[in-house]
DNA sequence: AGGACCATTTGACACGTTCCAATCGGACCT
DNA sequence: AGGTCCGATTGGAACGTGTCAAATGGTCCT
């Protein structure tokens, strides 16, 4: 309705000048006690905000961390944001969250937007890697950190999980329960996460000395439960003798997705199916079948991004980034607790 | 790195005044077409980014929408911000997402931050039902839509689903079933939504001309996966003579705790006891026993919201608010499908 | 040739804040 | 009494943009 209160009218009701009223919000300690009260007083009759634009348009960056992500439906992110959030309040920044949607136009939208808002910096999962993009808003000013992710080039502080290590810890489980008919689910392979996971899994049986044919392949259009479904669709609809014993898929949502249409078909988990899972979302553990899954320090995750970010923004010229490494963990639930059946 | 480049500086570099710059970008169509050339090349060159708080502070408000939710995590608000997202982006408004967590100070923290922001508006599901701080912040010029919740007063628009109407159709379905041994899951009672559907799950009770009675309640301390095992434990300790066969869950979280428990202790579903839940979150229907829900328009909720806040803030003097209401619809799956077993 | 009109461009101000140098007024000292 | 010092306060200059009235220069008409 009417217009915001500036802080000059708080200054005249209170009779004082501007630069008093200035001080009193930001260093209190250096005016007197009375005219500090008179102020407040003002401030609370008029009920006086301060305008964030003005005062960022002084200082010259926001007091804002933008944060973009792939899917803010994903568990895996919305946990990863609850670390950046926590770790930004501490010092007192906001945290606006951006949904890519895994589009790079949408990517770029919000890049632009962001370092419109001359944000503190930009935590980002980036569609398609690291970018020129992003190097280019680095050398304008805007520090980004990659968000499970990492920079060959070493241009960017990063942090990650070692999918690989993931992807070789989960295959040698289903390994160790003597499965020898072994398949992978996940796509497109272009992720790298995705890639990644996979790499591991070969590694792990290149390690135990077998033929890596053995690992069938399922190549899904998107890492969600509908391409776990139609991915046990296809698992359900071979012969048995044929069907996989153990099978990595490369997330949760893809093992639900799979573990529902086993299920579905009475096919047993983990009797005739053993299944792993990728993430380790809350669901996980609460899927009829409780799911075993590798781990990702999630909330650790967006923390220690959100403090790298912050070290950047800090540091003047002498800034050398940093690529923190976290490492995964299994979980071992039901669903892959025992060894193969026999046919 | 260097500081970022001004308006001004494209301008020198383009060899024209400030104020032609600024047309170039705002209104293009009034400079001359080689004028217009000239200046993008200089943007170019320069690689200027455009001050968003300098353009707010000159617009006097921002060009953000602040959407304040419970819990980033659960799936229903993250559905009702991407639909929040699609609206605003057709206007060029982007959204701050922030997560009051269920907590009164964190929420007032983030009031306060949108405020001082002069955010277009702010969307809101208030930890504690409309408030006076609510009234306040519109009064002094930022308006507020609440989310999921309603405002007695009518002192602001609001959207929402009829909470009651979800109850009275997931327990009719039920009865449908002809069950006879009742039982709603949710808590705690504070909650609207939590008290509406129980009123609800009554009424339709009481127009079967069933004794309000035999509907057990089991309140939780919370709408989470883990309240909903702890519920299940208890029902599993009952001799079976006694459970209820029909139970009715606030929402999908504790339903698919719920559903993981009978599972564990080998209570069959919908055999043994027929599950409803609410809210329809994607596991829902990804769960081993597909599971039946009150689907409640999530996004078009978000999106509906957003196009208030909008109407709102356009309109001047003359906008009386509205309330909407959406109707939730019952989603039949495995979870409800048989009768009653018998003992 | 002189005037009128139009399309472009210009220059200056305003937005609300922070910061800094300058000022004020009192208290204390010599 | 004059000088000095210090805490408290003031005034004004930025920050980068949008807007608007005014200026500029060119074209066309009479």
């Amino acid at each position: 309705m009417n217009a915001p209160v500036s802080i000059r009218e708080v200054a005249a009701h209170a009779g004082v000048s501007v630069g008093t009223v200035s001080n009193v919000l930001n260093r209190p300690d250096i005016v007197a006690q009375s005219t500090r009260d008179r102020v407040h007083e003002a401030i609370k009759a008029l009920g006086f905000v301060r305008n964030e634009s003005a005062r960022q348009l002084r200082a010259g960056r926001s007091r804002i961390i933008g944060l973009v992500v792939l899917d803010v439906a994903n568990p895996f992110f919305t946990d990863v944001a609850r670390g950046v959030e926590d770790e930004a309040s501490r010092s007192g920044l906001a945290v606006i969250l951006c949904n890519s949607d895994d589009q790079l136009p949408k990517e770029t939208r919000y890049l632009e937007l962001l370092e419109e808002h001359r944000v503190q910096g930009i935590l980002i999962t980036p569609v398609a890697g690291p970018d020129e993009r992003l190097a280019l808003l680095q050398r304008r000013g805007t520090p980004v950190v990659l968000l499970d992710s990492t920079s060959p080039s070493g241009g960017q502080c990063s942090v990650a999980v070692d999918d690989v290590l993931g992807g070789d810890v989960a295959m040698s489980h289903l390994l160790d329960g003597g499965h020898q008919r072994l398949a992978y689910i996940g796509g497109p392979l272009s992720i790298r996460q995705v890639a990644d996971r996979r790499d591991g899994a070969l590694r792990a049986l290149a390690r135990a000395g077998r033929d890596p044919a053995v690992l069938q392949m399922i190549e899904t259009r998107a890492l969600n439960v509908y391409a776990g479904q139609q991915a046990g669709m296809a698992i359900a609809a071979l012969p048995p003798r044929r069907r996989p014993t153990g099978v990595f898929c490369a997330n949760d949502l893809i093992a639900l997705g799979l573990l529902q249409e086993m299920t579905r078909h009475r096919i047993g988990v983990p009797e005739d199916i053993a299944i792993v899972g990728y993430d380790d979302i809350d669901f996980a553990a609460a899927a009829a079948v409780p799911l075993s899954s590798v781990r990702q320090p999630r909330q650790q995750l967006g923390r220690t991004a959100a403090r790298l970010l912050l070290e950047e923004s800090l540091a003047a010229e002498d800034h050398t980034h940093r690529q923190v490494t976290f490492q995964p963990e299994l979980e071992i639930r039901q669903s892959s607790r025992a060894g193969p059946g026999t046919w």
